[in-house]
DNA sequence: TGTTAACACGAAAACGTTTTCGTTAGGAAT
DNA sequence: ATTCCTAACGAAAACGTTTTCGTGTTAACA
């Protein structure tokens, strides 16, 4: 078990100073040739690689990205990190993980972490009670001390910073809109409470589409549901409020849900009372993960591009952590990124 | 924007040595109460904290494990993550991820990476390439530098180091004597090629759990899918594959399938050729994942607790990380977990 | 012969810590 | 007055790099 060697050791085996190592290794021109081949094998005999900590420390950057999520056993944000890792690696970077696992201390300390030296920048989506508790002195703190910040889907307008988002609200329409067209007239829309700014900003999007159609939402076929209800514990009792919806309304023809999880259970509530999908209602999901593919039947959903989305925050970070050397203090111009959503149409709809 | 401030800033500002401001930072019996209290006092006001990467290269260890998996967007690698984070949290590490894509080069090229400083030990899965090559080189190379490794599920047997796994053999026995106890007559079975251990010990399982009841497996009952297959693209190759078996099988009563898609894709299957589950044929999945609670009907399947894994090899390596120091070479030891399964009896039997 | 330039290399600082080992000054003890 | 101890602090090394700035040797040139 040897360790790692060291320029250190490269140095005092072959009798020259590290600095000659150091610039053999280098290729520098200041090196003879014969010395700069007899090291260069010898590093090559030992394998040598550089210690990463070490040229952090000495570079002032780590060449590391840090991403702090909700939750990563999630189709969404396990794909955005696969974009995110893709570019960033590619770019020579890593990715370190933190899940705050929807708890505001645990997005703190997790930032904090990694806020000290480990990391050159954030990707970030905020948590649940962060966005309750509307406490965002950590995202300022860390801005202020020169990390930048990309957040990614659940943004906070009042932070500074560059932003990848999705047009939840043209998306839900597009969405509604289709089944409208289809010739619905009884939209039921299954949401969340309204903590989190996408289940605001799709039922908004289901708002406009009633209105575009002059059609006035009901407010017995809309149906909000506790964001705890999507942990698989509680699924039952979902399950019951989306039956409920149903037998209480019983003239509905087509359900919008805020994601998948609530389109397949209105799925499956709907076959429970002997409707049958599409005939008798149609369904639109938000969300293209492994659910909407797989469900019978196969779920027409509006697809947010998490890959993409993962890829083009990867993209403006390291933009920014690349470029911010050259001047100090330019104007700092954040942008906000807007990926397309896109209809999916499968078989849950006509 | 102010940087983050150092230890020798504060030295300067309060007129003292740095080794002072070290000192009574820690609380250290040195320094007189006076100025340590000016000291913490000032390091508060501006919210001084350590820099980890200096922390990292004085102690030579980086509290950060490094996780190589072969693909992210995937519940069960998510939910390891999930518990390896859970546990590496609670002691103070943190993790960062690398994908290998199910490629040998990436995962070849990632572990480099990470091995040079940047982590102090891995867990990992191989990726499929890799075990089909069977070059376990990079292994080697990096236990030999003094690098533990711990492997889960898809491990390689002959790398000497700490493993988790699941008792596949075992669990697809329990699945198939359970199909069988129910009545079946005409099991089939749907699997992968051969080339990841797992595949092959659950189809080892059937046989197994067939002869103990001495029943003899039919080759025309067994479906050997090909990997690829399970990337979404192939999607209607396996459907059709799967189809192929039901009608050229038509007394297939039973379905065994070493994953949860094969399972969903069989039950789709049957109900498309007029079949209901479990009436006609029931089913069987192998992961506990999304698929398998929210399928219609919902999918028996052995759960292999995927986040126990994952915490089990946390606290492996961990427990390895913080006691090497002690003995240089005392023996090693290396053990291997077994995660039980366990049955998880849902809708698709009877 | 003396000056200069090129060449090949080494010393040392710097990144931010922690820790070991002085060093100084003052008071107590002899 | 001398010695000794202790309290309070500083200097410096170490972790592993890279890079700037010497420095010594040799060869070429006047």
């Amino acid at each position: 078990m040897k360790r790692k060697i060291t320029l250190k050791q490269i140095a005092r085996e072959l009798d020259v100073s590290i600095s000659t190592v150091s610039k053999a290794l280098r290729n520098s021109i200041e090196i003879s040739e014969d010395t700069t081949q007899k090291i260069q094998a010898f590093a090559k005999l030992y394998n040598y690689r550089p210690n990463n900590i070490a040229l952090s420390l000495k570079n002032r950057k780590t060449k590391t990205i840090g991403i702090i999520i909700p939750e990563i056993v999630h189709y969404f944000f396990s794909k955005v990190i696969r974009g995110i890792e893709l570019v960033a690696n590619k770019k020579g970077y890593n990715v370190i993980v933190g899940l705050s696992n929807e708890s505001f201390d645990k997005e703190v300390i997790n930032m904090e972490m990694l806020a000290t030296g480990s990391i050159d920048g954030f990707i970030l989506s905020t948590s649940r009670e962060t966005l309750q508790q509307q406490d965002y002195h950590h995202f300022k703190e860390t801005i202020n001390q020169g990390m930048p910040i990309v957040m990614f889907d659940r943004v906070v307008n009042e932070i500074n910073c560059d932003k990848v988002i999705v047009d939840d609200l043209k998306g839900s329409k597009i969405a509604v809109d289709k089944l409208i067209s289809n010739g619905c007239k009884n939209i039921a829309l299954i949401t969340t409470k309204d903590y989190v700014t996408v289940g605001r900003l799709r039922t908004q999007g289901y708002l406009n589409a009633l209105e575009a159609f002059g059609m006035s939402p009901k407010a017995n076929l809309i149906l909000k549901v506790d964001d705890d209800l999507l942990s698989e514990d509680h699924l039952e009792v979902l399950e019951e409020e989306v039956e409920l919806l149903f037998k209480s309304n019983p003239k509905i023809d087509a359900v919008f849900a805020v994601n998948e999880l609530y389109a397949v259970t209105a799925m499956k509530a709907a076959r429970a009372l002997g409707l049958t999908v599409p005939d008798d209602v149609q369904v639109i999901g938000f969300s293209d993960g492994v659910l909407s593919k797989h469900a019978t039947p196969t779920l027409t959903t509006v697809s947010q591009h998490a890959q993409i989305m993962g890829e083009k925050a990867a993209e403006l970070l390291i933009e920014r952590l690349e470029n911010e050397s050259e001047d100090e203090d330019e104007v700092e111009h954040y942008q906000t990124l807007i990926v397309d959503t896109e209809l999916i149409e499968r078989d849950s709809t006509k």
